[in-house]
DNA sequence: CTTGCGGCTTGATAAATGTCAATCGTTCAA
DNA sequence: TTGAACGATTGACATTTATCAAGCCGCAAG
């Protein structure tokens, strides 16, 4: 690994306040991937080897069943995936695939699980991180069995505003139907759900969408700090 | 506490490793309640004041979201819950109440965590915890995203059976209403998904469910490990 | 420049699920 | 013993979502 790619490491908060000598272990036990998209990283049902950690680019955790497919999640630098198969020595239960050329730092699970024993810090940091990943499910969960689709493209979009920095622009970063599959529903009925906010204010243009007014579109989201809030 | 009371909550994987000193400050400082049903135990969006421990009885974990309510899931004893909630010291989720006569131990939050950094086993045990809700609220995402809702009953019951000793006779516990919500479906959908599965040799009376041919049900419900297994 | 591919959209239709209302059956208390 | 209350079921209907098919659009390779 490079010395700026040890410093990324570092910055993480995962491993942030790691001592000195477990780190180093981190370090030399990792190794930085470089992957051009569409790659699938791990498959669900393999045993869990490595904790993944993406550096740049973007990865979508998904998972199969039934002949179908859903995304459950986006990861974005600086994220970690399947901590909690790492920890536990468990079977992955989402497969992950890079959606833009990625780098993503892979560090054995054996070697998570030394250093989970050998420090406290790391230890504090991985229950902060699981407890975080698990409202987080929780989270989706809950927008799932309690909002319909357009609900759920509105309030996708309005914390997505907030994250790109409120402006009222906002870039997809991946395929629109990679986002029907995140919000649970088919590509069609998410071509429809935009075409029903646009009543409210929202307007797609190829890999951009607009919010011309926040206040209508948060009237019909009703968004709620205990689905979209942040933490 | 009653010793008795103590001696089942050593019982518990997250206090079983647990050091002297720091399991009699736990104990110290937790108590344990009995409750009628119907009882609110915790809301939602309350700051998590303490960890919950289903001892005796039965309790329904839900949340609300634009007038409607689901539920999330039902704790048996001896089941944890909010603990996420606790460790971060963040606020509920998820609302609580019980469904029958309950005893529920609840320790205060700030005990808890003076154990974590106590007690090198009792953060083991948080971690291996934490781990398994995490995994088993990523299962029920891909069961809401991937199935239908007789799929889903159909699921449910053959584990629920398992649960029961695989006799082929389930009893319920609760009301179809709860069940219903828990599958994130309506009590009529429920009711209609019942007769749908007659086909496959499920037969109900009142709250009992008796499975006649389970490969038949089996063949049905496509049990898939990665949502439906155990750990 | 053109052509073909892939992703997106749109329309028509079907299937799944939800809603509303009425009825049935059981329980429990007067 | 009776009847009021409540949960479950059923039917009719509405809404939401999925499916299938066609067409549109942009982009990239030739």
């Amino acid at each position: 690994m490079r010395p700026e790619d040890i410093a990324a490491m570092r910055g993480l908060p995962l491993f942030r306040d790691v001592a000195e000598t477990p780190f180093a272990d981190l370090v030399r036990a990792g190794f930085l991937q470089r992957f051009p998209p569409g790659v699938v990283l791990i498959n669900e049902s393999d045993p869990a080897d490595f904790l993944h950690v993406v550096v740049e680019g973007l990865v979508e955790m998904f998972a199969s069943g039934g002949g179908r497919d859903t995304t459950i999640s986006i990861v974005r630098p600086v994220g970690v995936f399947i901590l909690a198969a790492v920890l536990n020595d468990q079977v992955y239960l989402q497969s992950a695939r890079t959606l833009e050329k990625s780098q993503v730092l892979m560090i054995p699970a054996e070697s998570v699980r030394t250093a989970l024993v050998a420090d406290a810090a790391f230890t504090r940091a991985v229950i902060t991180e699981l407890a975080r990943d698990y409202r987080s499910t929780i989270k989706e969960v809950k927008n799932q069995k309690l909002r319909s689709a357009a609900e759920r493209l509105a309030n996708w979009l309005l914390r997505e505003d907030d994250a790109q920095g409120g402006t009222g622009r906002i870039a997809l970063g991946f395929e629109k139907r990679t986002l029907s599959s995140l919000l649970g529903m088919t590509p069609e009925n998410l071509s429809r759900a935009f075409a029903a906010l646009k009543a409210y204010g929202v307007a797609t243009e190829g890999q951009w969408v607009h919010i011309t007014s926040r206040g209508t579109l948060q009237h019909f989201a009703k968004p709620n700090p205990l689905i979209d809030g942040p933490e």
